[in-house]
DNA sequence: TATTGTTATACTCTATAACTATA
DNA sequence: TATAGTTATAGAGTATAACAATA
């Protein structure tokens, strides 16, 4: 028999383990239930414009037809609007509508009154601490999608 | 015309924005497919022992019909099984099997893995900055349960 | 009668395979 | 022939309503 397989080091399972613990915080912590992908995929149409159909799926990670079903949802739901490319008669254009676009706001503004009442609970030292390391996460994130 | 209803400080938006980015990285570094429910309940039950149908469904927040179906498909995965109470025959009590504590435990090795390959990537300063947050992080997640 | 769990039904969300329309 | 998108089909995962078994 050998040691168990890897060891990993504890500090960082201690960090792993406080990441599992806010991530099902975060997952929470937004209202109306709304799949991961749609949230995502009605964040990306407001903060970058209009997509292929083609690109949003390649985005979000999901295949053509997932993509297709979703945007006929958000459709029927008023959120989006499907227009022709003009040049291309294949190419299916997805854009946000007003509609659209008030949900994207509302939610995350629900969500930050929820951080910030949990924030105010947090003492200074330690509420400056958390907003500190902000750049540092964006960093991992970044690093992690060159991964 | 009035101003936007709700302004939410900027350093508390920028701090929601991150954690909504490192949200989606923890959701990609963990392999293998499965649900947030799946994945969270049987964590639960490796590391709280057994519990009952109606328990982990109100600990998980869905229906007890919705646990029903979920420990339906975690017992033919093989990853848990359904045992009766001694003294009480509407109960029925869930446990994980062996093979479902390895899945919890290499789900998690792999994801340690793969954070610790991010943080090597880091500056000493930001990799001592984000390990000394863990335990405000830990307050966070426990002030919001009180919520 | 109340509690515990399951069954019936319906909808979202995802995948793969087959198809349509345009280039 | 290749590309963009849809339709067909199947399964996971969720809900509410109705039911069965036990207390």
């Amino acid at each position: 028999m050998t040691a168990p397989t890897t060891r990993t080091d504890p500090e960082l399972a201690r960090l792993a383990a406080s990441f599992e613990r806010l991530f099902e915080l975060l997952r929470r912590l937004t209202p109306e239930p709304m799949s991961l992908t749609s949230a995502s995929t009605l964040r990306r149409l407001d903060r970058a414009g209009d997509h292929r159909l083609s690109e949003l799926a390649t985005a979000e990670g999901v295949t053509q037809p997932a993509m297709t079903q979703l945007v006929s949802r958000l459709e029927r739901d008023g959120l989006v609007v499907r227009a022709g490319h003009p040049s291309d008669g294949r190419v299916v254009m997805v854009r946000i509508t007003d509609a659209g676009r008030e949900l994207v706001h509302r939610r995350r503004e629900v969500r930050d009154l929820r951080l910030a009442a949990l924030l105010a609970e947090l003492s200074p030292a330690d509420r400056a601490a958390v907003v500190a390391v902000a750049p540092v996460l964006d960093h991992l994130t970044e690093l992690a999608k060159g991964a």
